[in-house]
DNA sequence: ATAAGTATTGCAAACGTTTGCATTTATCTC
DNA sequence: GAGATAAATGCAAACGTTTGCAATACTTAT
């Protein structure tokens, strides 16, 4: 519509003052007389003019971007089809806006693995925040190395050398399996990927409500994918039989996964087996029977890991952060 | 790690020749001998080297960044809860990093309204990747209006002045619904809202496929959530009774949470209500019975989007492109 | 009215690239 | 081996902001 692309020059002249003032006005310095920022304020907007991001970041070295970064182990599926992964994104999105911050988003093929480098050195942004711990910390550590601001979604009580926000999955997975025990179950089998950053926790929390009850583990090592573990539920009833009376489920993706299995074989959820889930997605309430599950407190978090990495902006040290969990307990676990 | 940010001006000194010839080198460039790109690409690398965006977006005008915009009517959770937008954004991130372009990922928030002005102007994107035309196209026309860059996710039937892409939502409602007439289905239920864009399309499919068998249309009108679903159902049982034997579902969150009231009811399903959705989520395969539904080609979509915006930064003028949809028979429709 | 102080504005350099043009170096032709 | 052409490199000016410091305008006290 309009002309050309217009310039903090055009508009100085427009108002017959200098860059440095409309650049300060826009900027709301109270260095300008009140008067004169609105009245530079009022033009601007007149004008649809818009600060040249490109200039003002050259020179000032901040960029006012975080980079996202989807951890993936390998090309399993898990970030196309996972809901809680997008979820997490969602949220930060959101505390990312409310700070004035923008979101790059990305997966590990850009940044291959020099994080530090690609986003930091390259002026593309300012900090990164990393969801998903995966199996392999390298590329995390090394960015951490690099001193950059940096905050992890994943398990808090990992020791580690940056800050990381996250549930309680130890907690988590004693909590689920307490439950199923209060209710009665005996053989507990717990489904996921033990070797997983944060399922590892929830897998050490199920071991420990089940010795407290000196009950025996069933582990049975999946990917975690409800794909995966519909196939494993499947193969466990043909192979070993009903052999258990509960499951843990690392995810609600895994869980409702396990429970189309069941259902197919006409295994009575709860009463055959009882079942509880890990992140309370969207279906976790639509399924039938509803799963009762962990919930995870995406929203808290994401404002935590947040404000963390604003902190580190700031040269601040900052520490690992645990959020409360939630069982919420549903038809899949109530006999 | 290192003592300070590196620049290309150093790169030069250490390697005896001047910024002109590292700049060229590094975009790799062929006035310069194949011997001294190499050399320099090596001790950038060494180096740890990555150019600093800031200045070479000032200087060339250009960022490699597309801003993708996930368009919500209200504050209605939609984008939050369901899947299906995610997986787009998914997929047009990746697509994005196969050009060596980045994804500036928005919500309504930052932008406001006038997006060309804040992203373009702004010099934060070459152009903007639109998912979802929501109830209002206010915000796109007057993006489009100011000729940038501009693909939308959509209807691509819908007359525009700006290229859509998108499935072919009248064929797939069309065929949804003439799957379940063939079936038997004589009283089937639209359950959507045909006032949002895309889902109109798939509800006048569902229209033209009821008049060829001179069936009467029963539209039930509700959010796109698959709570308003289940309460929709849920509230028709009570009512009204069992007066239909098929929905057509406008997407699968809504077609679940449908499921979820008529299994609560003990309504079987195929039996007594068949039941199409829309999109095939990851979940349509693992719900149970598991849904028939409507396939989106996600993956081919991205890469047309981009392809598309990637036209429009070389000045050429593009269509809107229809995307084939499938039919993927399930439990859910089958009797 | 003048000096000293304060509030407001302007000047000009810098941020780190890219690129048209000038310049140097290598290659070729006769 | 000189002159002409081609290949490779260097010079220096942008790109549009921000900001330390200098300069001006306005107050106030004497």
């Amino acid at each position: 519509m309009n002309n050309k692309k217009i310039k903090l020059a055009d508009l100085a002249k427009l108002a017959g003052v200098s860059t440095s003032t409309v650049s300060r006005a826009l900027n709301d310095n109270p260095l300008i007389k009140q008067e004169t920022r609105d009245k530079l304020q009022q033009l601007a907007k007149k004008h649809n003019f818009s600060l040249n991001t490109a200039a003002s970041r050259l020179r000032t070295q901040k960029t006012n971007v975080v980079a996202v970064i989807i951890n993936l182990d390998v090309q399993t599926e898990q970030s196309i089809s996972d809901p809680f992964l997008l979820k997490v994104v969602s949220e930060i999105n959101l505390a990312l806006n409310q700070q004035g911050l923008e979101l790059l988003l990305s997966n590990s093929i850009m940044a291959q693995h020099d994080w530090a480098n690609y986003f930091i050195n390259g002026r593309r942004a300012d900090g990164i925040i990393v969801v998903g711990q995966g199996k392999d910390q390298r590329n995390i550590e090394a960015a951490a190395k690099a001193g950059i601001p940096l905050v992890v979604w994943g398990d808090p009580k990992t020791t580690s050398s940056y800050p990381i926000v996250g549930s309680d999955n130890y907690l988590g997975g004693m909590q689920a399996t307490a439950h199923l025990i209060e209710h009665g179950a005996k053989n507990i089998v717990f489904l996921g990927d033990p070797e997983h950053g944060e399922i590892s926790e929830r897998h050490r929390g199920y071991a420990a409500a089940l010795s407290t009850h000196k009950l025996e583990q069933h582990v049975v090592s999946i990917d975690i994918t409800s794909g995966s573990a519909y196939q494993a539920v499947n193969h466990l009833l043909r192979e070993k039989g009903l052999y258990f009376d509960a499951i843990v489920a690392c995810s609600d993706m895994v869980a409702l996964g396990a429970m189309k299995a069941l259902k197919e074989r006409y295994v009575s959820i709860p009463n055959d087996v009882a079942l509880v889930g890990f992140d309370d997605i969207a279906m976790a309430d639509i399924s039938h029977p509803s799963l009762s599950t962990i919930k995870q407190n995406t929203q808290l978090a994401a404002s935590l890991i947040v404000k963390k990495l604003m902190q580190q902006f700031l040269g601040e040290k900052v520490e690992s952060q645990v959020i409360d969990i939630e069982l919420i307990t549903r038809q899949s676990s109530k006999r």
